[in-house]
DNA sequence: TGCTTAAACTAGCGGCGTAAGTTTTTGCGC
DNA sequence: GCGCAAAAACTTACGCCGCTAGTTTAAGCA
């Protein structure tokens, strides 16, 4: 086949595909063959819409994070903002977990990434964070969304009890761990938020900003 | 050449090697054929030593997680204990970033992995948080660490000031964060421990434990 | 109509993890 | 002391991988 009447790609079609592919069989299984099987068309064929395998994960991070809500910025309080675009970042990683990886490496030069560090950080500033502080507040946040993301805790144990022996006396129901995995990594990420915002909010009211 | 007189390799030479490629030049950089190559050998012979390359980055995960000092949760206070888990654990991953991917997936099945697991809860337990608490206290304290040592939150921002236009005004210093990385970076973590365990402290002093 | 560009193709390079089978040495049981 | 299994290296090879180069044909514009 040469160049068809109709194009069978645009790298929003490219785009969907390697999401999807990502969401269902994990970062490992995006090969450009495979992708390009997925979309009837030879694996080369990508390189006429993206020049490397990076620059399409990079677009499949930046639609993920396009999905979180940041107006809440405008509208609200920093501590009630933080606390749900945090809870939005989260909602938002829970159903795309593969992804990531990427994401935890920081936005780079993507827009969306860039919008989203904005808003935080902006607001922190408004609030009367100190330039410094408000840089740690960002890092801290990412680290606790990006953080319980990554890999479920509950999931890290295995499901296997004979792996729980006399060595470990207070992991022998660790492997029902994997059986209530919503309620703990939900009930982690809630304390952690909780902890934190109270936290930032017992300093701020204190007049400790920076 | 067969079986030589004296062995070439061991599994403790081989995790040595994987662990200072892994350190120098990333987790992509290890692969079996070079690491091979490192040791003075050929690919394949590896396989007489491991089953499998996971085998051989799991011994590596085994051996950083090794280094972290758990003998505080014998001595100390639990809050006082976390603390110094925490910052020994944090030492230990900013000397060793590139393995970390793989720790905060979990303990999986590794001995030290398990055996710090079991120091925290056990801890935590004894001090007398719920089992359920316990479990979110200690998966928090992964989201932290692991978190913040994935990948460094200042290095995340591209250092290229041109990056930075009037799409995001609050971020026109953003290029600098690199050239502060370790101030940013420890900062954050820093006020993480102090919030999460004020807070924890808090509750647990006013009886809330569950 | 003719030219450039776009979008598909095929072929191929060097690298990957690992399976299979070979060779030689070691060390143990008789 | 001998014979033989196991150990530890080897070579070869399979089917993947990201990506490059060059080819073909259709589309769109001068």
């Amino acid at each position: 086949m040469a160049r068809p009447r109709q194009a069978l790609l645009t790298r929003e079609r490219i785009v969907e595909a390697a999401s999807a592919l990502i969401d269902a069989e994990g970062l490992d299984a995006l090969s450009m063959r495979r992708l390009a099987t997925e979309l009837g068309v030879q694996g080369p064929s990508l390189y006429n819409h993206f020049a490397t395998k990076a620059e399409i994960v990079d677009a499949v991070a930046e639609a993920v994070v396009a999905q979180v809500d940041i107006t809440v910025f405008a509208d609200s309080d920093w501590r009630e903002a933080l606390r749900l675009w945090a809870k939005s970042y989260h909602a938002v990683l829970a159903a795309h977990p593969n992804i990531v990886p990427v994401l935890a490496t920081g936005p780079g030069r993507r827009p969306f990434g860039l919008a989203m560090a904005e808003a935080v950080y902006g607001a922190l500033i408004e609030a009367g964070w100190s330039r410094a502080r408000a840089t740690h507040i960002g890092a801290l946040m990412r680290y606790l969304i990006t953080g319980s993301a990554l890999g479920s805790f509950a999931l890290g144990f295995e499901a296997d009890p004979d792996v729980y022996d006399e060595r470990y006396p207070h992991l022998h129901r660790a492997h029902e761990l994997a059986a209530h995995r919503h309620a703990v990594d939900e009930g982690a990420f809630e304390l952690g938020l909780d902890l934190l915002i109270a936290g930032l909010t017992d300093r701020y009211d204190q007049g400790v900003r920076r």
